[in-house]
DNA sequence: CAAACCCATAACCGGTAGGTTATGGATTGG
DNA sequence: CCAATCCATAACCTACCGGTTATGGGTTTG
């Protein structure tokens, strides 16, 4: 098995940097200060995390004037699908939840 | 988003943990000699890290006279299935690679 | 241009995580 | 039954991780 980047199982192990991963997948470019707002930690934690989320590549930022924009890199979890589907299990049993995924992907359907 | 089990996610955080997760699965049901064996580490540190696996459900355990044996329970990466779900771009990326697995599967292939 | 704002970095701190050795209970074997 | 084996737990140590406050550089604004 090739060794999968041990980074991003870690990155992603912390709950407020999952939080903060989340937030910006889900709602788009994100400044330091938005996600501050909610975070429930400091500004210096937020930017500490944002830098762990950037170095596995789940994050990229944008500098404008003295904001930096962050926005969500989803395909740094590619890995981890590749990962899992090595212990095939998986797919037995969310098959019928990946028929349903695939049929709305499905332009003819 | 439901709260993802944190365990999980830490769980499989320790490169260790995840290599010694890596080997019962691929290889069915370990005694922790043989894990020991080849993890690098001491028995105790083995014993640890079957233990924190065992309470996030990713290894049961069978106790046969002196020794434990311990199986691989991959059913319990569905909550990780399920949270990458949420971040669609997978989907789209390796839809290739999907469909190999599907069919693999597939019996009337 | 001075003040306020946004952010990253530095320095520090406490808790936890992963490792070790020591030990002991249960089981097997000679 | 005594010795050896298998494993889990306890006790301990260290390093790292996630948090804090302090600071300062760059940018905008009044």
């Amino acid at each position: 098995m090739q060794p999968i980047a041990d980074d991003l199982f870690k990155a992603l192990a912390d709950p407020t940097r999952r939080a903060i991963f989340e937030w910006i997948a889900r709602e788009g470019e994100q400044t330091v200060h938005s996600l501050t707002a909610r975070a429930g930690v400091s500004q210096p934690a937020v930017s500490k995390h944002l830098a762990i989320l950037k170095s596995s590549k789940l994050v990229s930022d944008r500098r404008v004037g003295r904001e930096t924009h962050y926005s969500a890199q989803p395909q740094a979890l590619v890995p981890l699908v590749d990962w899992m589907s090595h212990y095939g299990v998986f797919w037995q049993d969310r098959f019928d939840r990946l028929e349903d995924l695939l049929k709305k992907m499905d332009p003819n359907d």
